[in-house]
DNA sequence: CGAGCAACCTGCATGC
DNA sequence: TGCATGCAGGTTGCTC
């Protein structure tokens, strides 16, 4: 489900209700994620309160003065604020419990995502040790793609999607990226030039901030933490759009398997 | 080292 | 209606 903006979102959406908030308990109904649930959150939470909701790429992290809570959304995960009053469904494998009427809620039907718990300086976690630059940053631009890229010859998208190069773009978000860029996604990665890697670059930060300021791309089931959708799904121009007319030279879209995942672009303006 | 792919799991749409 | 198939927003870890 979420990419970067929709994890930004989830953080936005939660940090106000979390932030300074102490936890009363931990309740884990489901351990097995992706990994299992560590189960020393359970103990160690509780008493604890919550200073900052942090994010890298499409990881959360909730920071307590004595470790921190690192949460991924994997494919179908979701984060809600809720009150105590609500009875959990189905697919609601753990909540937080805070002091007052309040809750943090994980819901993942799929299981895709895990929930763990770091005590250490959480910089040096395993799964955050070779992730690249967030594409918001300073970090990230054409030059650093570019430099980057040489001799590869995986395809350009693969090569935008791989978190070691950089963090939070998804498939959604790359298919957009490229058309907005003119690059085809299947050109050799070491093949684009630095020019077009600076447009790239600049067209990856615009979709993302993007979507980000409408509340993330909500394609069946994605939704912010008050369970709202996002709307940038009506902006997207070729995800999901194999097939129907390019919004530019109204030719058909192609569609095609890359890297195990739906590729969409326009044969005609994608060189 | 990089590239390609199977695997993790459930829900949903489609086709017979 | 029922069942099989294929597909989905992600990432690790295996093989070559």
């Amino acid at each position: 489900m979420p990419e970067l903006p929709e994890v930004e979102t989830t953080r936005r959406g939660i940090a106000p209700h979390v932030t300074k908030r102490r936890v009363l308990k931990v309740i884990v109904r489901q351990p097995n994620l992706r990994w299992p649930v560590t189960p020393s959150l359970v103990d160690e939470l509780p008493g604890h309160v919550i200073d900052k909701v942090d994010r890298r790429g499409k990881y959360l992290l909730l920071k307590t003065r004595i470790g921190t809570l690192l949460a991924h959304l994997g494919m179908s995960g979701s984060l809600r604020v809720l009150n105590t009053n609500k009875s959990p469904s189905k697919h609601d494998h753990l909540d937080i419990i805070f002091e007052g009427d309040r809750l943090l809620r994980y819901s993942d039907p799929r299981r895709f995502g895990c929930i763990l718990w770091e005590p250490n300086p959480i910089e040096s976690h395993p799964l955050l040790q070779s992730l690249g630059p967030e594409p918001l940053g300073d970090g990230f631009d054409g030059e650093y793609l570019y430099h980057n890229s040489r001799k590869r010859v995986a395809s350009v998208k693969t090569f935008i999607m791989d978190a070691r190069v950089v963090v939070g773009i998804g498939n959604i978000y790359a298919n957009e990226a490229l058309f907005m860029a003119g690059i085809n996604p299947k050109r050799a990665a070491g093949k684009v030039s630095r020019l077009r890697y600076r447009a790239l670059a600049d067209r990856i930060k615009e979709v993302l901030n993007k979507s980000i300021k409408v509340g993330g791309t909500t394609l069946r089931d994605f939704t912010n933490s008050s369970g709202n959708p996002g709307y940038f799904k009506q902006s997207l121009q070729v995800y999901g759009r194999g097939g129907m007319a390019c919004q530019k030279c109204q030719r058909p879209l192609s569609q095609i398997r890359l890297g195990q995942r739906n590729t969409v672009y326009c044969p005609h303006c994608q060189k």
